[in-house]
DNA sequence: CCCACGTATCAACAAATCTTGTTGGAGCTG
DNA sequence: CAGCTCCAACAAGATTTGTTGATACGTGGG
């Protein structure tokens, strides 16, 4: 399970790569209609298997999907966690003054 | 000002690429604090010049940053606008449903 | 037990990215 | 003008990342 010691700086980092590749994206796409297994998503890329494997642990590792087994099969489904994680980053990253009040409930 | 026609998830790689390195989030936090000259950076960050050089010309290319000239001086700034598209986009990134509702004004 | 299927992993290569050192231009200052 | 400072750009090397094809692993079916 890799439980790495992250600084913060490190985490925000791991997310950003998961996030900037275009493949990767296109899998997250893809898995916001719901949970997908692997051929699945081979089909709808029409990419190669070790490709999508090989992102997929991307994104897994940065805990942006998590997967299940149910027999031969593998289902691979969006985290929401990272998600929030990801905002939190980018509203503290932003220039001071208006990281918050004047983007909730305007 | 290479106005390269854009996808959406092009623009996406572009920024989140452009966020996935340690040293780009070192010199977006220092300019969090405000607007900062190329050698206060390089002080601040003890690099050598032509590799911020590099690393402030990727957050510029990605309009994450801007620069003003002053002299013989450069200065960067953080430019909210891309902040706002990055919230954008990883909010319609997260699975359906939880978009928005469930986090603002819990 | 054997084979087919779905998936992960590995090795090798290709391509993109980052670092370092160097060069040159632009703008001050005397 | 001469000399200095700040900075961008380039070239070369190192490192990282992504692709492809081959192989290995686990599961279920005949």
């Amino acid at each position: 399970m890799a439980v790495t010691t992250h600084s913060r700086t490190e985490r925000a980092v791991e997310l950003f790569h998961a996030l900037s590749d275009e493949t990767r994206l296109e899998i997250i796409e893809l898995l916001r209609k719901g949970e997908r297994c692997v051929c699945e998503l081979t089909d709808a890329l029409d990419a190669a298997q070790s490709r999508l494997s090989f992102h997929l642990r991307v994104l897994k590792d940065a805990g942006i999907v998590r997967d299940r087994k149910d027999g031969r099969w593998v289902h691979y489904e969006l985290d929401s966690g990272a998600f929030e994680e990801m905002e939190a980053l980018i509203s503290g990253m932003q220039p001071r003054g208006l990281s918050r009040a004047d983007k909730c409930c305007a």
